[in-house]
DNA sequence: CTGAGGCAAAGTGTATACATCGATTGCAGC
DNA sequence: GCTGCAATCGATGTATACACTTTGCCTCAG
């Protein structure tokens, strides 16, 4: 199980490019474990879509680009829009509705008397609680899980672009601009707005996209800040 | 590798049904393997999405129902209506658009001069070649690897409701129609109409879930025939 | 009688030896 | 000199023995 972990931090690192070739002797012995294990690592880690199998046995790791991010970000989009679109159409369940309110009410509590005073700790955990959450709120396990599944790569989950230390005004507007839709996001889903509820989850996938922006065209030295970005080829 | 194949058909077959625990050393007896490649199978189809893994280790065959059924083919109309929006938008590769123009000339020619005569298999197939240039079309490699995801399910795959026979004269209008769908589908996007072609994508991908409502209501005694409703519960 | 703790059995995790497959290289024959 | 075949090397596929974890049941104590 430790292989797991270890194998995923090395590619997620940019230790290990993408293009490599695992070997499981390679591996096993820089591991200290025997190929057994290692298989296995790999296995999983081809499940979380960093590893791809290789025609003939063994596994590449996968490559990606800045396309692959931008890509990345427009579907979780698409399928957090589509929770949103099902959960205003089928009518979501009140208590779960209730759940994710709270989970927004708390969201404004991160937000302090000046723009200066936010908890950001606060607000990423909880921005992803209220992704969970937003997830759950069509009650379509396949929903879910595809969303779980496009938001497992690193740099595709909703608290991916979100500043660590925000010490950039854009990245604080930003979280602004995104409380401000995480709130209408669920009015249209109660008011059963269907393709309103889509729309704003899909631009509210596109501030992270935003922020992407930012630090690629702005302020490049922030890249190695971002978590996710490390293993992006180029 | 004989493994995979055998321990799938058992479990799309229904002859293995949903919440079945697998258990390494029973499945391997049966098999007449050893519980290593049995391990390397289960483990390939938890990617596919057959299995889960349980809690503490081990795989548990995963349990579906219709409303697992209609969400796959809304998330399919949903990852589709993406593909061709993102073409639409971004421009798709001209030769590309050539290869897939000639798909829907060639399934044209699988209609007759009356409407009984259709050469099924040929539609069948190049239906199958036009959904996999559609998910290229966009040239993004997430969007094709979801879609090729969220379609190997048995029941999501685009040609898993067409009639095998088709004897059925709403079926047999069904392909009329989306032979239509198809044509216009291709054209919205040529003509960079990206929100028209993502809502063809989906109402098209509808048609399988009117195949589907049709089985269900209308002559339950077909459903043995569609090949990816052995699995379903209950 | 109930709850907690330990023990036993079953099942998965790991290591390792052996088999098989594929590719590449070298040799021989044309 | 080129082509084809064969052999060898390296890598993954498979089998199996052993270790460890987990779970369920049974027993004992409160």
């Amino acid at each position: 199980m430790r292989a797991v972990i270890e194998l995923r931090e090395k590619i997620v690192s940019g230790e290990i490019p993408g293009g490599t070739r695992l070997f499981e002797v390679t591996m096993a012995e820089s591991l200290n474990i025997s190929r057994t294990p290692v298989r296995e690592a790999m296995s999983r880690l081809a499940e979380e879509g960093l590893l791809d199998r290789a025609r003939g046995g063994g596994f590449i790791v996968r490559t990606f680009g800045f396309a692959d991010v931008i890509d990345a970000i427009e579907l979780r989009g698409v399928l957090e829009g589509t929770a949103a679109r099902l959960a205003a159409e089928r009518g979501a369940d009140p208590e779960a509705l209730t759940g994710i309110r709270a989970t927004v009410a708390a969201l404004d509590k991160c937000f302090g008397v000046t723009p200066q005073d936010v908890d950001f700790d606060g607000y990423s955990e909880l921005n992803a609680k209220f992704h969970r959450q937003l997830a759950d709120l069509a009650g379509s396990e396949t929903i879910r899980r595809e969303i779980d599944r496009a938001t497992r790569l690193p740099f595709a989950s909703p608290s991916a672009f979100l500043p660590d230390k925000a010490d950039i005004d854009a990245f604080r507007r930003s979280l602004t601009i995104a409380q401000e839709q995480h709130r209408e996001l669920v009015a249209a889903i109660a008011a059963r707005e269907g393709a309103r509820a889509e729309a704003i989850a899909r631009e509210h996938a596109r501030s992270a996209r935003r922020n992407l922006d930012y630090v690629m065209i702005e302020d490049r030295s922030l890249i190695p800040r971002m978590p996710g970005l490390a293993l992006l080829a180029s």
